[in-house]
DNA sequence: GGGCACGTTAACAATTTTGTTAAACAAAAA
DNA sequence: TTTTTGTTTAACAAAATTGTTAACGTGCCC
């Protein structure tokens, strides 16, 4: 024997580039098997069964997630900066998986048990790590007043939504693929605006946030 | 004889049921029949095939959203008040139907050419409807520049990613359904202020208004 | 080398799902 | 009443898909 953990994490990578990259969001065991050349029945060997690959599958990209997010919110930036790097990090991650998003909304909205699962009490809630910040902006009066639940979903609505909305917004707006990333790169700086009224700054990353968001 | 367009109709409509509301979004043909508690022979005698069932019921109610953006952005009212109503009906839609724009995405996703057939550059394009009055606001130096693209895509996205993400939100946030319905009625609110920085304005609605909004 | 442990494969079984069809049926027209 | 037209039904066929299993292969330890 020579492949065991190799094995396992080839299907998953395939899984994740038919489902992430490609949009293949309904891939059948089978197409999963041919994307990665191997037998069919090798998936259900290391996953037992194409739900709990689906499973494994969201559970690794939601950590990630949250990864990057816990470190770019515990970095030493300032707020702003943590935003403007925060959205940069997900506009990135949508140029460079344009299904991602649609992958979890549609996972989610199948079983809405996975989300609680995914979102146990105890994990580390990005809310409460830009909680004060946006109280100390908010006091200063640098912002209108709301709860971090609506600043987060105001955030988070204005990066994920154009790449969920990906075929429309090419449709309606007569975008190339040329100039829908255009679009969505342009898209940084427009949010950055909407939310704080001004320019968005230059962030000088460490080398430690680099790692983590490459 | 006496059914004919009525039984089309119903089936249309349960359909309708199970994908919008009751979020089923992989619902099988037996599962709608079932629904409109028909034979479920009658769905291909009517419609085909399951796919152009879906078609029908994506183009019309692309077709609605279409007639309703139309109906506020050539009414007499006022630039803001034509958003505060667009915003305002766009979240009463969810609530009403809180499966519908996840149906959008998921269908456009799976089959981009979808989007093309809905979009065809015939139809009247809501951003041609708003772009005159956006640059006058721009002009008047009442809105930070941007293209009207950005600005419908920072509205929509922050009015409908909330129920696409339904599952996460409640997780993540520890809503129930009652707190979840109060949030999304305050969003109103909020994305008005995201976007105009000021208090959204109370909007009497003319009655033509009323009637295609309800 | 022989046996062991694990990975891999092809073949099979079971289920689900879509689409078709021929017959039954019901109402209106002749 | 018979015919005609369009609707509805049950039964069937075909395809797709998931999951299982028994056999096979391959390296490794003794």
């Amino acid at each position: 024997m020579v492949k065991d953990q190799a094995t396992e994490d080839l299907i998953k990578e395939k899984a994740k580039v038919l489902f992430f990259q490609k949009g293949f969001l309904d891939a059948t065991t089978q197409e999963i098997a041919d994307e990665a050349k191997v037998n069919r029945a090798l998936i259900h060997y290391y996953f037992r069964s194409r739900e709990q690959l689906l499973d494994s599958i969201l559970e690794e990209v939601v950590n990630r997630k949250r990864a990057r997010a816990k470190a770019i919110f515990t970095s030493a930036l300032s707020f702003r900066e943590k935003i403007a790097v925060y959205i940069s990090a997900i506009v990135d991650q949508g140029l460079m998986y344009p299904y991602l998003e649609n992958f979890i909304i549609s996972e989610t909205a199948r079983d809405p048990e996975r989300a609680n699962m995914l979102c146990s009490p105890t994990r580390t809630r990005t809310t409460e790590l830009i909680r004060d910040d946006l109280a100390a902006e908010i006091k200063a009066g640098k912002l209108a007043p709301m709860t971090v639940e609506h600043f987060m979903i105001n955030l988070s609505s204005m990066c994920n939504y154009p790449f969920l909305a990906k075929s429309i917004l090419k449709s309606v707006h007569g975008m190339t693929d040329q100039s829908y990333r255009k679009f969505l790169q342009d898209r940084k700086q427009i949010i950055y605006r909407a939310i704080f009224n001004e320019e968005m700054p230059e962030v000088q990353l460490t080398p430690e946030l680099k790692s983590i968001l490459s």
